[in-house]
DNA sequence: TCATAACGATACGCAACCGTATCGTTGACC
DNA sequence: GGTCAACGATACGGTTGCGTATCGTTATGA
């Protein structure tokens, strides 16, 4: 049931009772998380938020920390990759939706838990690794595609450049605490996105259009 | 003693193991943040590790919450503003410092412990935002600086940009669990900067010198 | 030298949560 | 319709930390 390598049991759960009691549990663990934070997480109250006994809990789980190791792999955001558009319109687009993911989602509302949680426990430490790295990967690709395809400056570091267009949301929201713009994501893009390289030096707009 | 407004006593203390004793448990209350984490850290744990009595800490402080804010305050990090040397290096200077910041200072170890904290308790954000954004003004001022001089192109927003190069470091410290490379400060920033805008077109870097 | 106050240590009752055990109920499957 | 497993509720002893009170010790400043 914790097992690392198995988000979902490979056979079946025979009773539908269990796969309904680890949701729902599973759920209020998140709910907790975002509410109280990691430390002050117990399985009592979130077997009072679930509305299931604590010894429920206890069948599935061995403890605290493979309860929120399991219920942070559930965490889930697909990442809809335009194909569509001009460079820059694509890379708006999904730091569109990494605005989303870190202003208003479970995650987010997770996140200091699991950034905290992260820091004592080396496996929730993998478990949000592997989350970020992910997503991450969607946007270096997108830049990568574009270096390669000389959409943009040979000395691109697409990983820097990825970095650095969410770290500004992540840094606006984690230790400035502003409200995140819904125009953020483009006025972003259109500061750090340098302009694709001229194909002959010619007189022009050095970055991607300034909004 | 726990007046926000007053971070040293306006008046001195005429009994020398007064300030003694608060210094010895600030700091414990520190290491114990980043060895626990706020939710984790008691009074007895700081007792313990500062070498004080637990009634020592009560006469102070009314509770965690107030002890926690407390020590957060004395959090200090100077920045040394770079004055000489081109654009690039100069901020090159103020980021390795941001850099040294996040990854090995007392303040990157209280790190998530802070985070998980600010998002609990509005006067701890205070401390945190307030933190943030004094270190922040520093390079936002020089980015602003250099675009009234014109080493900077006229489109550029020195917050956004100030955000980016230090987002890069704060996302790769809470989100991917890498060691900062000591040279990636100058990588970042040959990245991220933009050339200065040529008085008149022609041709040559269109960043600051990469490398 | 002396009065004072901050100190460390310790003990207290109280509350919360731990992890386990028990038990009657209920829903699933044959 | 009967069997059985998962369920919730509840109680248990044990542990930990709370915040307060007390007390003898010790450093300070008059």
């Amino acid at each position: 049931m914790v097992d690392a390598g198995a988000v979902r049991p490979a056979v079946a759960e025979q009773d539908p009772r269990v796969e309904r009691s680890r949701r729902v549990i599973l759920e209020a663990v998140l709910e907790e998380l975002g509410a109280v934070g990691y430390g002050a997480l117990t399985i009592e109250s979130v077997a009072a938020r679930a509305g299931v006994g604590k010894s429920t809990i206890y069948r599935h789980w061995p403890g605290k920390l493979a309860l929120v190791e399991d219920a942070f792999r559930t965490l889930k955001a697909p990442v809809m990759v335009p194909e569509t558009g001009c460079l820059r319109d694509r890379v708006v687009g999904l730091l569109e939706q990494v605005a989303l993911l870190v202003e208003e989602s479970t995650y987010s509302a997770c996140m200091p838990a699991l950034i905290e949680a992260a820091e004592r426990d080396a496996q929730v430490r993998d478990v949000h690794r592997r989350f970020s790295a992910e997503r991450r990967a969607v946007l270096v690709d997108l830049l990568r595609d574009a270096l390669e395809s000389g959409e943009l400056p040979a000395t691109t570091d697409p990983e820097i450049l990825a970095d650095g267009l969410v770290g500004v949301l992540l840094l606006r929201r984690l230790m400035l605490y502003e409200p995140l713009d819904p125009a953020l994501a483009a006025t972003v893009v259109d500061q750090l996105l340098p302009a694709p390289p001229a194909r002959r030096p010619r007189k022009g707009p050095r970055r991607a259009a300034a909004r």
